[in-house]
DNA sequence: GGAATTGGGGCAAGCGCTTTCACCGCTTGC
DNA sequence: GCAAGCGGTGAAAGCGCTTGCCCCAATTCC
């Protein structure tokens, strides 16, 4: 005789309880571990929940909790290679801490923005990173009023419930230039993303910095944070009467544009002309000339969001602080010395 | 006198509805949009729901409800720059359907691969999609058996609850051939992927295929899919005594590997050797030479996926389909005409 | 003009889990 | 020997929302 199986679609703690002979109380007690069960019904339960293929429903826990394991992630665009590092290593930090990451992207859109916001708000996430520049300061106030903990990314420092890390870009600025400066070039430019975003703004600033100091002038031109953007821009500079002898680009795309863009007007890099990107995306390594890069550490910088939310939410509502990311120049092929003349 | 403001800090549909003068039901009402809700109620309950800074909270609402609204996407490695353009369209997609996206990487990992899966349920999510060639079949039954639904990449054919997103490299390989015979290439080699992935072993058997008509051989080298693998392959190949003219690959990172390793060899790309990637990563159009490479269409893929689960998510309980999605060469300059002699 | 329909909205029963409180049977202290 | 303490478990009250059902008034129909 064939046993009589009852198989339930979707079964639930009270299932569980039944089938092996405890309280729904107890079967919660084992899956969250919050207090001591005795062996043997503990693993009582585990035997009838592998036997009904019991999965908790985590929605109801979340309900019944009063919170949830959600730990927000707000980026710009994940087709920026900066990005996929730091999404890894937040997320890795996370999930071993048993946190689940909400992901979401702006896409630099005013609307998208504030859905993503909502998003996180009505998912009840105790904390949320914003790795994405250009968010206005006005979304930490609201998410500190719903006691929702919160880091950026270069914004204008902490608040309540509020943390920032900042990019020195100061170190990594200043041995580029160090660097150039010995190698002969006396002549820089450079190719700047969009001055109405803070990072882009400082990347210059610590540029121009670091130039003075040797007595030196930077020529910028504008430009979008993309190839295409960078190759017209690198076009425009290598056409000037007194062209440049060193490119220095905001983001490594730009320089990979411009690189592109100086051969096909017959320079080669570095022999004619020195190119340094910003970044050390991953494939800076791996085109021709290799890239050489102000790095911004990717992986550090997830992981230390991750720490810091982490932090904020056991020290409830307390002023959040500031932690600082140092950048350093990366050199592989694509500066080299000045060539003579011009 | 000051105004008495009661201020709550996370108001419920309770305090909305006690505000408005109206029944929960009706908040719930307006807030789901599930039924006809007469103008000047409506307008009541939204301008209490923006008094109190109100949210909806979503864990209860899909407790509630019986079902979530994520969808999950299931990659590899984030790392892999195919991937991003491939989230972003899936979830550029979702969103615009009112869903959800709960990203999760496995990083070839069974543990982790476990948890994601449980993770899906546990969230109950109604149906995910698998973009990573190396999960088991077997979870897509697991998925099924708890009615959710799911679409593979490149898995083995579609199932109940179950469909398939086939590549066919077959188009995409069979123009790189061709187009690589006529520049008078006639010795071939293959940079393959680990040929324990399905993707990779289908990618080696058609270009053999598409060779084979022409009555030439391939000579194939295995390789892991970083870049440094592809650079050590490529050096074996060029050591050969009847070394290749032109070197396939299954992955644009191999390329790009390949090609620094051709040029520290002393080899000119493309005049004394070809090189022809595979994926069409967004930066192989920047390196030097840009990468011809074999396109697989991300973004189409990543709304393909979308779609499919959908239409599986309105015709419940039935067999899923498979669709095929097709490949093309896009030219660039890693390949050129064959070098004559050896 | 009375009956039948209909649109708008309230009531209340859950959804599946967590957690407080209470309880039971035992050991421990004096 | 009795009170107190304690480890292990159960009963039940929610968590904040959705939704089936019902009801009331205002229409519409004969």
């Amino acid at each position: 005789m064939a046993m009589r199986m009852k198989i339930i679609a979707r079964p639930t703690m009270k299932d569980v309880a039944r089938l092996s002979g405890v309280a729904e109380s107890t079967v919660s007690r084992v899956l969250t571990g919050t207090k001591f069960v005795a062996p043997d019904t503990k693993a009582a339960v585990e035997k009838a929940m592998t036997e009904l293929h019991f999965h908790r429903d985590l929605h109801a826990s979340r309900l019944a909790r009063g919170r949830s394991d959600f730990l927000g992630l707000v980026i710009s665009n994940i087709e920026n290679p900066f990005y996929p590092l730091l999404i890894k290593s937040f997320e890795t930090a996370a999930l071993e801490h048993g946190f689940e990451v909400l992901l979401a992207s702006t896409h630099y859109d005013l609307e998208r923005t504030e859905h993503v916001f909502r998003r996180m708000l009505e998912n009840k996430a105790p904390g949320v990173a914003v790795m994405s520049s250009r968010v206005s300061g006005e979304m930490a106030v609201r998410l500190a009023e719903r006691g929702v903990a919160s880091v950026f990314l270069d914004s204008d420092g902490p608040g309540p419930r509020k943390s920032n890390i900042r990019l020195d870009y100061q170190q990594g600025c200043g041995e580029a230039v160090r660097y150039l400066h010995t190698l002969g070039h006396r002549r820089f430019a450079l190719i700047a993303g969009p001055q109405s975003r803070a990072s882009h703004a400082a990347y210059r600033e610590a540029l121009e910095r670091e130039l003075k100091k040797l007595g030196l002038k930077l020529r910028v031109v504008e430009a979008q944070n993309d190839a295409d953007s960078g190759a017209a821009a690198a076009t425009r500079l290598l056409t000037l009467e007194t062209r440049p002898t060193a490119i220095l680009c905001s983001n490594d795309l730009t320089a990979l544009g411009a690189i592109r863009a100086c051969l096909k007007c017959g320079f080669k890099v570095p022999a004619d002309v020195s190119v340094i990107g910003a970044d050390d995306v991953p494939l800076a390594a791996l085109s021709n000339p290799a890239l050489t890069t102000v790095r911004i550490p990717a992986g550090q910088l997830g992981l230390l969001a991750f720490q810091t939310l982490k932090q904020m939410l056991v020290a409830p509502r307390r002023m959040g602080g500031e932690t600082t990311l140092q950048t350093e120049l990366v050199v592989r092929e694509s500066a080299g010395p000045a060539a003579t003349g011009r």
